[in-house]
DNA sequence: TGGATTTTGCAGCACTCGTTCTAGAATAAC
DNA sequence: GTTATTCTAGAACGAGTGCTGCAAAATCCA
């Protein structure tokens, strides 16, 4: 009983990830959100509560969005270095194309030392990802095609971490260059085939500065 | 001639550093600066201009005092390599005591994507850190403690990459063993002898998880 | 049709934001 | 001592902040 809402709720949160992730958290106002979404005040915090809890549900959003998209990929193809190779490609293309970076990363960054709730997100949404990531390696190990000299798990905590800085990176304007010698250096290091731990030569070519936003 | 200033303009800007850097910039409000300098309005807008001109120059503050230290140990150092390991030690040592981060990796993140000025400013003192650790893995290279197998230039990235990615962590609450396991990745693949890229072992004990803040 | 219940539009709350202004206090040069 | 110049104190500005209140509109269940 009572009246329907006026809006799809998925639409919406889509539009306010947009805003929180390009903008950040304290330097989006409610007032842009309404601008952003078409919708007022009172249908924003009927739906979503206050500002921090919109955040999070944006945040969540976005994880099934972007984040598990490509933990479903890691987890299920038949082969887990080349998954992983592709992910660390996508996310130096994404980063190469954009300086908006990585919601997840910026929320970790810019909120979630300052908010134990919001933290805790960002570090289950990470170690999610470091799981899935340690999936595929255990395969790829188990498979000949990625090294078993160096254990799993460290080996997933790196990638992630490259990933990271993969991310930070891109806010900058640095060269897309720069951040496809972390992806591949990364990915050398977990070529098995002990005796060139990280390519010398590099095959991929470089680029330009990246435009300026 | 005329009336001399009542502070020193370091001092003060030391308090906005350590503002700044755990609260970020759009967190921290000109009065929260004036309550932690003891500064009044007028006069912090007499010596630094705005809020904008106000970071910038605590920006610059903090290199001086935390990045240019480091550049220096890692350019005179007789034993590069000992260099960069105590260097990637006691950044995973401030992060795991501090949920504060890096104020230039805080900085690159909520801020530079969003000001051509500051994203200039970070760039450049990353590109300074990056071109220290070059010099020092060169030399490495040359007295055989580092491996001549990758590109001096990619290790000197990839090295950068993990110290961002370690001070991104810093702000999680995850466990230190995580970000002892990124620097000693990194420093495995530094060393020379091609039968082992990383270490399997792993000297660093496992610590319980960070005390939240 | 008639409540009951929910959503919507919008004014407005108390407060904070970065910044400026004015008056007066302090000091260097003469 | 006078004067020119700088610095300090604090009020205040207009705009913006997150959020709430309230009446009107819309919808479901009976």
């Amino acid at each position: 009983m009572g009246r329907n809402k006026s809006f799809d709720e998925t639409e919406v949160l889509d539009r306010v990830v947009q805003r929180f992730w390009t903008r950040g958290y304290k330097a989006t106002s409610v007032r842009d959100l309404e601008q952003a979404t078409g919708l007022t005040t009172a249908s924003l915090y009927n739906a979503f509560g206050d500002k921090k809890s919109l955040f999070r549900s944006a945040l969540q959003r976005y994880l099934d969005l972007s984040t598990r998209r490509r933990i479903a990929a890691l987890e299920t193809s038949p082969q887990p270095l080349a998954a992983i190779e592709t992910f660390l490609r996508s996310v130096v293309e994404l980063s190469a194309s954009s300086s908006d970076g990585c919601f997840l990363v910026n929320s970790a960054v810019e909120v979630a030392a300052h908010d134990v709730d919001i933290g805790a997100d960002v570090a289950a949404a990470l170690r999610d990802v470091e799981a899935a990531l340690l999936v595929a390696i255990r395969r790829g190990q188990a498979d000949g095609s990625i090294t078993a000299d160096v254990e799993a798990s460290r080996l997933a905590t790196s990638v992630m971490g490259t990933i990271v800085a993969i991310r930070v990176m891109s806010r900058l304007p640095v060269e897309r260059h720069t951040l496809e010698v972390l992806a591949e250096n990364q990915l050398a290091s977990l070529h098995s085939g002990a005796g060139a731990p990280l390519a010398a030569g590099g095959d991929a070519p470089v680029a330009a500065a990246r435009p300026s936003r």
